[in-house]
RNA sequence: GCGGGAGUGGCGGAAUUGGCAGACGCGCCGGACUUAGGAUCCGGUGGGUUAAACCAUAAGGGUUCGAGUCCCUUCUCCCGCACCA
């Protein structure tokens, strides 16, 4: 930029000098301490495409504060970094370029890595873990076979998410819209074989807990909720002619008496059964392979018609005793509750319009107070509370008492139960893909599945294969991986070659971190010093993902006895996106800005600054170029300040409170107040935009006082303290600076090694005190006032106010509303 | 459709418990220094008015001495889930 005669901050040099000099020192390294507190600060690791971008840096940043400030409060604070390293793009660009994934993989790490470096953040890359290395993912594998050996990974074939784009299949948590997260390609159902992990197990556990976990974001924990969607109900049986059972879920066991037609899913096992004998057989096969070949997205949309078919065939209502047609509709989900449903047109809206739709009949049994439903005309379901009708002997219940009365009814009876049903499902974790965790498991022909010991571990992938761009996964022709010995038998046996989902190697991480190098996946008394993490910060896109699998593994270690807390991150903080001109950035729009040439032209410090302050934390900011340049002349205007005053305050002076003048006592009351606003804001608010503005207008009352006081006459030691707790605060946001101002000001050791200022509270006490006066709520005046006046006296104070007196003359003082060293409101008429 | 969040100057955003709306920064205007200024420093900057009054926190209503903040109605935008029985 402009270069100057002038003293403009050497950004570039200031910077690479304390980057060099906090690595010899080992600064950011840390150990278990057990006297001193600890303070967990994880970021999200990233996945290494190679390139940083602005939500990294803003992520990064954000961490950064908090590990510094925490260091400064005197914990001792665990800030790791590593990389999330197996995944497809490495895969896609083997094939596009003839790149190694692992060659692709570990050169965007390294230029990563520098990137990172660049921005001065405090991590202890001693602890740096990636999880594509053999000895991350052999503990990934390890993880596998815990979960395996207490029934919690399984293999079943089921229908499951393919995306043909990828050549894998995904999670339910992966398929965004009918589309894969990654790619946006419409995903198709394929029965496959795969391995699972029993993550229902954990639903209610899951979802309880969510409580203990008051420092996360309600959102978050909403998403959640209704990501695992439990839903307790009663699950009962009809009986069709032939005396086939159809077990149905519904939420409303009140309702039963209302049903008029059932209706199933066209993937239902009892379908053909129901048909085989039917005229209408025909038509219903037609329909059926119809609705399976509708996409996913079809089948789902809300706003699809709803379509159905008679089966000809009918069930006995087990309440009502009435015979009810059996329907196929393609509304009907065979993947929640039973795959079945009872229609209740009068009490469900979706019924509704299927009843009328094809004219099925509509029965009323509960009737609102202090109306009358229609069967006839309601366009409408009634959906709420009300009063039994047309239920036999619940007739004139309330709904609600109904409700648990009619399902111990059934009970008893043998014609149901109450159940509970999620909309979670189990986590599929295989994926045919090449660069991920190979699944520990073995296949003999005697034995069948067979785990992989331990000691085998891990079970290394072959760098040696052909990338073809069929997509098929180059481990299946890998013959020399494939074929093996079986642990049990000996005998010759294949390996699975199926991968481990990238989720599960980063629903661990944060354990490894605690000992990175062990011969174990993580030590427990470290595990035990370190977690939980104190503060965690990502994306708010993670927000089921990730972070619902890291739950789930670490109560699935936790009821191991591996770990000992069974909630992995206290607290939450989801950041914003960083924009551009309103939009997210990305290459097609063209309105990508790199944090390299940021770093370049302005340094890390003024990117870092800028991130902070444009906007709190949780929103998305939009990126400036002017606000870059405003928070740039920020660090220059404080670089200017303490040249200027420097050489007056580098000794240490001895002074007196009692002899300050007002002017001082005025600044030592910004310098606290200062100090105590930028910890609060950073400690209990995650504000770091209002914290860069009170060290901005502490920067404001400096000049201040400077440029209203003769030099001879400057007080070196007010001065002395203000300029060191300007650097002590800025040490967090702007780390390079701050150790160049704090060393200006003549000091010989690392500002991050200090302690935080300390308020004093003498210092923050005002003797007057401006009272805003109002006339019926309007201001009117403002007066100074000795502080601590009593309501009476001030009220004294206020009408003895020329302009007040003249203001109200003539009228009727009705009330006097005093807050004490605040406000007072005279009500007038 | 259901659930959640948000609407404040020209812009990003402050206002922490109901108590001076617009802190801080950007931009803009004026001044100083200067051969010069796209550097720096100082001052101004919601609308309105000569000055007031007054009007202003998406719109409308309410509670209150007092409302950006609490309550009700409506609108807009963003996010999540989306036939979950």
């Amino acid at each position: 930029m402009v270069s100057g005669l002038d003293t403009r901050y050497n950004f570039r040099l200031v910077e690479k000098k304390w980057q060099q000099r906090w690595e010899e020192s080992g600064a950011f390294h840390v150990t278990e301490e057990p006297e001193k507190q600890k303070y967990y600060c994880l970021v999200m690791f990233p996945y290494p495409s190679g390139k940083l971008h602005m939500g990294h840096v803003r992520n990064y940043a954000i961490g950064d504060v908090l590990a510094r400030f925490f260091k400064m409060q005197g914990f001792n604070v665990l800030h790791p970094m590593g990389w999330d390293a197996f995944g497809l793009p490495a895969e896609n660009a083997a094939i596009k370029n003839r790149i190694h994934p692992a060659k692709w993989t570990w050169d965007n790490i390294n230029s990563m890595r520098e990137q990172l470096k660049s921005l001065g953040l405090s991590y202890d890359w001693s602890r740096e873990v990636a999880t594509c290395h053999p000895d991350y993912y052999r503990f990934t594998q390890w993880l596998f076979l815990q979960l395996y050996h207490n029934d919690l990974a399984y293999k079943k074939k089921q229908a499951v998410n393919w995306c043909p784009s990828c050549a894998t299949v995904l999670a339910n948590e992966q398929v965004v819209a009918g589309c894969c997260e990654r790619c946006d390609t419409e995903v198709e159902k394929k029965d496959l074989e795969q391995w699972f992990f029993r993550i229902t197990a954990y639903a209610d556990r899951l979802l309880e807990d969510l409580e203990k976990i008051p420092g996360w974001p309600e959102k978050v924990k909403l998403m959640q909720t209704n990501w695992i969607g439990r839903s307790v109900g009663a699950e009962v049986r009809f009986t069709a002619e032939n005396g086939k059972e159809i077990k149905v879920f519904t939420t409303r066991p009140d309702t039963i008496f209302g049903v008029t037609y059932m209706v199933l899913a066209p993937e239902h096992p009892l379908v053909e059964e129901l048909i085989k004998d039917k005229a209408e057989a025909g038509k219903v096969r037609e329909f059926v392979a119809r609705a399976k070949k509708q996409s996913e997205l079809e089948r789902t949309s809300a706003e699809g018609e709803k379509e159905g078919i008679f089966t000809g065939a009918y069930a006995i209502n087990p309440l009502s005793k009435e015979k009810i047609p059996i329907w196929v509709a393609n509304y009907v989900l065979m993947e929640y509750g039973t795959g079945a449903v009872m229609g209740v047109p009068a009490h469900d809206q979706r019924d509704l319009e299927f009843a009328r739709k094809y004219n099925l009949p509509v029965k009323v049994v509960i009737q609102p107070l202090g109306r009358d439903l229609d069967a006839a005309t309601m366009d409408e379901a009634y959906a709420e509370p009300g009063i039994m009708v047309n239920s036999g002997e619940f007739d004139g219940m309330d709904s609600e008492v109904a409700r648990l009365k009619i399902t111990e009814y059934l009970k008893e009876k043998g014609l149901g139960e109450e159940t509970v049903n999620y909309r979670l499902k189990d986590w599929l974790i295989s994926r045919q893909r090449y660069w991920g965790a190979p699944i520990p498991i073995i296949y003999c022909d005697r034995c069948g599945i067979v785990p992989v010991p331990e000691k085998d571990l891990p079970v290394l992938l072959p760098e040696d294969v052909a990338f073809e761009p069929t997509g098929e996964s180059p481990l299946r022709k890998a013959d020399s991986f494939i074929n093996t010995s079986c642990p049990q038998c000996g005998a010759p046996a294949r390996r699975e070659t199926d991968t481990i989902d990238t989720f599960v190697c980063s629903s661990w991480y944060f354990l490894r971190y605690c000992s990175p190098r062990d011969e174990r996946p993580f030590d427990p008394e470290k595990v035990a010093y370190w977690m939980p993490v104190d503060q965690y910060i990502g994306g708010v896109e993670h927000a089921i993902l990730h972070l619902l699998y890291s739950r789930f593994i670490t109560k699935v270690l936790y009821d191991q006895k591996l770990v000992p807390v069974d909630e992995p991150f206290t607290n939450l903080l989801t950041q914003g996106m960083v924009l551009k001109d309103g939009f997210k950035m990305s290459k097609s729009k063209g309105n990508v800005v790199s944090p390299e040439e940021i770093i370049e032209n302005y340094g890390a410090d003024t990117a870092r600054l800028f991130i902070l302050f444009a906007a709190p934390p949780e929103r998305d900011l939009d990126w400036s170029d002017q606000g870059v340049e405003g928070a740039y002349r920020f660090i220059n205007r404080v670089w200017r300040l303490v040249q200027r005053v420097a050489p007056e305050v580098k000794e240490k002076v001895e002074w007196d409170v009692a002899s300050l003048s007002s002017a001082e006592k005025d600044l030592r009351r910004v310098i606290h107040r200062t100090i105590q606003r930028v910890e609060d804001d950073i400690k209990t608010r995650f504000n770091f935009n209002t914290a860069v503005s009170a060290i901005m207008e502490l920067t404001n009352a400096l000049y201040h006082y400077l440029d209203g006081t003769d030099q001879e006459q400057w007080h070196r030691g007010v001065l002395r303290e203000g300029l060191s707790s300007l650097a002590l605060l800025l040490a967090p946001f702007t780390p390079h600076f701050a150790e160049e101002l704090w060393e200006v000001l003549g000091n010989k050791d690392s500002v991050h090694e200090q302690q935080w200022p300390q308020v004093d509270r003498e210092a923050l006490k005002e003797e007057e005190i401006t009272i805003v006066v109002q006339i019926n709520g309007r201001v009117r005046d403002h007066i100074q006032v000795p502080v601590g006046l009593d309501n009476k006296k001030l009220e004294e104070a206020v009408l003895s106010q020329p302009k007040v007196a003249n203001l109200i003359q003539g009228k009727e003082l009705v009330k006097v509303i005093c807050v004490p060293n605040k406000l007072v409101n005279l009500v007038v008429k």
